[in-house]
DNA sequence: CTGAAAGCGCTTACAG
DNA sequence: CTGAAAGCGCTTACAG
């Protein structure tokens, strides 16, 4: 035990009377040392209550142990939206079961995410990297497959999406199957608020919604297409340009129950009904969505499943080097009086 | 640049034609290097593309530039409440103008809180902790305390406060001030749900409740204080038992949003009107209380500013030792329908 | 202002 | 099965 207070891996060797290097071997079992000296050093250790120091062993093995978590470049504010934090839980919950520790991004608006990324990366901070949402033309995914470092993505890469481990909902069939819904219902004129155009989810969600509509025989109408990022602003903004309209869609398809309860305070106050004017469904299935004065139809994304996917993918890329995987994860649309009006 | 792709300061040097100390030295600027020196060694690392492994300049050091942040024990599933993802996003802002990293915890529900801060100092992988809640008989804070790591604190400690750097609310006052409002409204039998008893924000806060109470000349009855975790089943259960009574309280504060929907609930469907046949106060001020049916008169605690804070101090007691620092966020009362009942 | 050397606390071929 | 030695990539007294 030297000066400082810390019991390094020769205080116990001395004490054990072998050397560092077989407490090395024992502490991480991995080699043949006779079971009388394993025992030996076990209970050394215990005694001094020896702790193997982390970053001296990052340093020899070339191995974090560490994985790195980045939110979305917004970072801290995104947290608002319920599902990042959700999703992180399961991060968590996959993590829990690994023996890997997780370095959370502190992006301010200024950095760039790719900073933080290249800064966990070339200081050697981390094993694996998990971005919690893919945008079109993302930066750190071209970064980290060219560099082939390992990393799982949640959401769908918009193109080499075959050497990315990635873990998604089927957002393409969910926004068909609920536009599909408002037709059976006899919605004629539906609307859709989507979300950021930079975000793949964007993309697929109006693809879905698209191709649901030509099915239905409906023309698709630019003019009922928004799109904007994931807070209730957006929903004042859109809410009201709805209001407005001289003809009024009789449906609208929300990417965020956030966004969605914006937009339905403003036809409240405007005297429109839901769903009798306009009926609503959303995404996220947060608990606005089941507690709102009007409960909302809402598709549950599950988030934790995403999050925890996400971890299980990126310890295959670290670990067995698997690159390409896909996952997809159930979702499951909750029906609530919001659409339940007037066929 | 030896065999492995990473640069190293030594490569830089040799670039350099100076020494690896030099290079050390430029890097960290802390020492008289003649500017032309600097210079060039800058333009080499520049060139070559040199970034510093971080965990060899942390063993060199004995810093490790990392804060573990630990959340509450059943840490994943907590994230469910709110407000600590938004303390979360509070740290992550405090961290990101400093130069540190934040580690998460990943305690699963068994491992213990404990365990988890041991594991991240004893195996040098944090300078500092932060504790995002705090107990009653907290065997983190005693530990943590005892072996005199730097930390900080999201609450207040039940003991030791002064060698504890903490943030908080003034609980005592806020569930005083809103337990007032009651009885100046008129009401004479104001029950409350706390959070749970080994919190000490519950403390606190029944604390604050007893002495509005008895200022009010109002009798404390037991019958009338329940307490449990914060989610929908504990305001189901006492909702339930609130609504059962003979003679039901007249007013109801609760300790969370949530848990103040849960019973909320419950009175719809017994056909008890809020806020005319009992009035209701909640905390954290979440989109669900202004979103509610009826809109919930709430405590806005600031989880952002009480993160944001808790960061702070945690450098003051790295960097400058600082300890039994004490700072207090204040709260702000959302008066709304749930309370504007008859007098 | 700069360098040689020792050291931070581990791991891991290599040799026996 | 075990040890001596070199090495991981930095930092920092010490000496000049």
């Amino acid at each position: 035990m030297k000066k400082n207070g810390h019991v390094t891996i020769s205080d116990v060797a001395k004490k054990a009377g072998v050397s560092p290097s077989t407490v090395s071997r024992v502490i991480s079992n991995n080699s043949r040392i006779s079971e009388v000296t394993t025992k030996k050093v076990l209970k050394c250790m215990e005694e001094m209550s020896y702790y193997p120091n982390a970053m001296a062993r990052s340093l020899a093995r070339k191995k974090t142990g560490v994985v790195g978590v980045i939110m979305p470049t917004t970072s801290e504010d995104i947290l608002l939206n319920p599902f990042f934090p959700e999703a992180l839980r399961g991060i968590v919950k996959g993590a829990s079961s690994t023996e890997y520790d997780l370095l959370l991004s502190t992006n301010t608006e200024k950095d760039e995410e790719l900073k933080i990324i290249k800064n966990f990366i070339r200081g050697s901070k981390v094993d694996g990297v998990i971005l919690m949402s893919s945008k079109v033309k993302d930066e750190a995914i071209k970064y980290l497959t060219e560099i082939d470092f390992p990393f799982s993505l949640i959401g769908s890469p918009e193109e080499l999406s075959e050497q990315i481990n990635h873990v998604d909902n089927d957002n393409f069939m969910a926004a068909y199957e609920i536009t599909c819904y408002m037709s059976m219902r006899g919605k004629k004129r539906i609307a859709m608020i989507a979300g950021e155009e930079k975000l793949t989810v964007t993309r697929k969600r109006v693809d879905g919604y698209k191709r649901a509509l030509k099915e239905s025989n409906l023309q698709f109408d630019p003019d009922l297409l928004f799109t904007g990022p994931f807070d209730e602003k957006t929903g004042y903004e859109y809410g009201s340009k709805i209001s407005d309209m001289t003809q009024m869609p009789d449906a609208l398809i929300v990417s965020d129950d956030l966004v969605t309860f914006g937009a339905m305070k403003i036809f409240e106050n405007s005297g429109i009904r839901v769903p009798e004017d306009i009926a609503v469904a959303s995404f996220n299935n947060t608990a606005l969505s089941r507690y709102s004065n009007i409960p909302i139809t809402s598709v549950d994304i599950n988030a934790l499943g995403l999050g925890k996917e996400a971890m299980n993918l990126l310890v295959e890329a670290m670990e067995k080097g698997i690159r390409g995987k896909k996952v997809i994860i159930p979702y499951a649309v909750h029906k609530r009086q919001s659409t339940e009006g007037v066929k």
